[in-house]
DNA sequence: GCGTAGTCTGACGGCGCTGTCATACAGCAG
DNA sequence: CTGCTGTATGACAGCGCCGTCAGACTACGC
């Protein structure tokens, strides 16, 4: 009913700014679309126009029309620990500093479906791209997805059309960490791991037993945890008994601040009796009794060039990805962590054995 | 060119899966939009016709031919905090059981352009509502503003077409935290207070202030840290010289943290010398010394509450919205609180002073 | 038999934009 | 002047779906 003068409350269409301002329609998608081949007063006019109108471009046809939706979709976990959450930051302003939206979907752990069910959502909303941040191995995963995806730490797991993958460099800094240890002097060094199922927990395990091997040192049995604090006190409780155990690298944060919990409550002193480094650098660590060692995650950095390569995959499908270039390791200093009591054993010196690699040790905020 | 075969990489269209399973376009619309009026078996035949062609809606188009993108937006804070993070998840959680979809951006605190900013990307989107957590006073914000808008956490600052509110009760539960140290037996309750351009801030200053009100007591001079241990400890140093506070309510786990700190370093013991309350509730703050008792904020409760009220904006716009529940208040005790010192004033039990509330108690994760 | 209500189905016209193509005109070399 | 290239503009045909409406068919009561 009532064709005529439009309805009243409606958003104004593109044709009616062209109206206002005396050129077509297309000229108008032109202008906001930052296209060439208009004029400055033909832009002026328009602009003036859409000001007026409080034109704004209607998405849904833009992405209809053009078969692209100019958003990207990421596949996060469910958790709000500090890890997580900061690399969802880093995605979220490098998606769009890129130009493009931003979609989440979470799984939250232990679900049935996972991350297929994530990945399938995504492609229902008709992303451009996914971000699979923090995958985990869900065993056989198995979508049809025809967008670029992007493997925020690990490996592919789909058959996609085009996959890329970018990483934290979990086992280069999980290897800085363990050296730091050894560099101070401890035999060897324990390794209480997150959850297996993460490739982030895999990738620190593997630079851990890096280290050790690339010293010949002795591998103690790893204890698995689940991220969280009550895991790693759990861990601690176990480990507080070994009287030999003088170092331990807990794969996140949380797990080592449950960890020396457990150790101090055992009457085994940190970083005195035992030292232990954490991984992940929440700042509030610093402020807790010892302050926290640990490995700063350089996940601003990872994410922003996790989505370069992305957005790369997305605009140019058929030319080449651009090389990776390597996160930067930074290892924070602080107070879980020193040389191994004076009775314990000393690895003698070998010669020609010494840190890997010469890591860049920055000293946290440290408190004052 | 090649009209014929259509393109062969394309993704099926909805009348392809018509013509495969028999039926006019129409109808396969209706059997994905779950409408009535369709027979079991051309139900079916369409299910069967989908899965072989791997059909999925296109939603840009069903965007715009229906007028409504079924997506939320989110206007978050850029931080990685425990508080933040853990809203967002539980607003996922209830945006996807809603049947909406999420769209996330991200204010990073000080950017000029802030929540307006945040909010215009938004309804460039195109999103049927928006919600804006953990809102702060960003002055004159002023945008037009046509779908409903949740502010979780805080009053209306916009002109909207529609506003609902729904917060985590920090009033509340600010006010039950000051109760646990009065009922304690301290004579009046410091307070680290948030940034006050937080409205979740104000509200729990006002909450610690309702309870020093109903008391009758004196109201320490209030101190204001940015959220981080770092300003916690800042605060802890100033605090610590006067020897009459016995107890303060930290209005987030950061701070109580990091003041703790601060306090221990100056020599004075907690919570024998003096006891702190924190705010939120992150589990891993179970395993410091001492452990910290806090305030546990129902995010999820509130997140699901909130989104519910949004949704119902969005899809009734008529009706009247439904009415708000209360979410649940529950104090954590752990061991940063404890009677206050023995020579240390105590409040002489006026008759009928008494806390304004009994407030639900949980003890929170031990340390087994 | 008829009328009526209830169920099932499809034709058709957009939704508001982008892509493609045609057109118009200016400037300039030959 | 002709022919060209480069710039500026608009007409037009969809993109893939949903709303509306008309039509067909069944079941039922009278």
């Amino acid at each position: 009913m009532a064709s005529a003068p439009r309805r009243t409350e409606a958003p104004p269409r593109s044709v009616e700014v062209a109206r206002l301002a005396g050129v077509s329609q297309k000229t108008v998608s032109r202008v906001f679309n930052d296209e060439p081949y208009v004029s400055e007063e033909a832009r002026r006019r328009v602009r003036e126009a859409a000001d007026e109108l409080g034109y704004r471009l209607n998405n849904a046809a833009r992405a209809l029309a053009s078969g692209r939706s100019r958003s990207i979709g990421v596949v996060a976990l469910g958790t709000a620990g500090y890890g997580v959450a900061s690399l969802l930051v880093g995605i979220e302003r490098a998606v769009r500093d890129a130009g493009y939206a931003l979609r989440v979907v979470n799984t939250l752990e232990g679900e049935p479906a996972g991350i297929a069910s994530a990945v399938d959502s995504l492609l229902d909303q008709g992303v451009d791209g996914i971000v699979v941040s923090e995958p985990v191995d869900d065993g056989e995963v198995c979508v049809r997805v025809d967008v670029p995806v992007l493997f925020l730490g690990a490996p592919p797991v789909f058959a996609v059309r085009r996959t890329v993958t970018a990483g934290v460099g979990a086992d280069l800094l999980a290897r800085a960490a363990t050296d730091h240890l050894l560099d101070l002097g401890h035999a060897t060094v324990h390794h209480l791991a997150g959850p297996q199922r993460w490739y982030a927990a895999r990738d620190r395990l593997k630079g851990w037993r890096a280290a050790l091997v690339a010293r010949g040192r002795m591998q103690p049995p790893v204890i698995e945890g689940d991220w969280s604090a009550a895991s790693g006190y759990a861990a601690g409780r176990e480990l507080a008994s070994d009287t030999s155990m003088t170092a331990v690298f807990a794969a996140g944060d949380d797990m080592a601040i449950g960890l020396i919990q457990a150790l101090v409550e055992a009457g085994r002193r940190v970083p005195d009796d035992v030292s232990v480094i954490g991984f992940d650098d929440n700042p509030v660590f610093a402020y807790v009794n010892p302050p926290l060692t640990t490995m700063r995650q350089p996940f601003d950095a990872a994410a922003k060039e996790g989505v370069r390569l992305l957005v790369h995959a997305i605009e140019k499908p058929e030319a080449d990805l651009p090389p990776a270039t390597a996160p930067p390791i930074e290892l924070v200093v602080r107070s879980s962590t020193a040389p191994p009591p004076e009775h314990c054993p000393r690895p003698e010196a070998s010669p020609g054995e010494r840190s890997s690699r010469t890591s860049p040790v920055t000293v946290g905020p440290p408190v004052t």
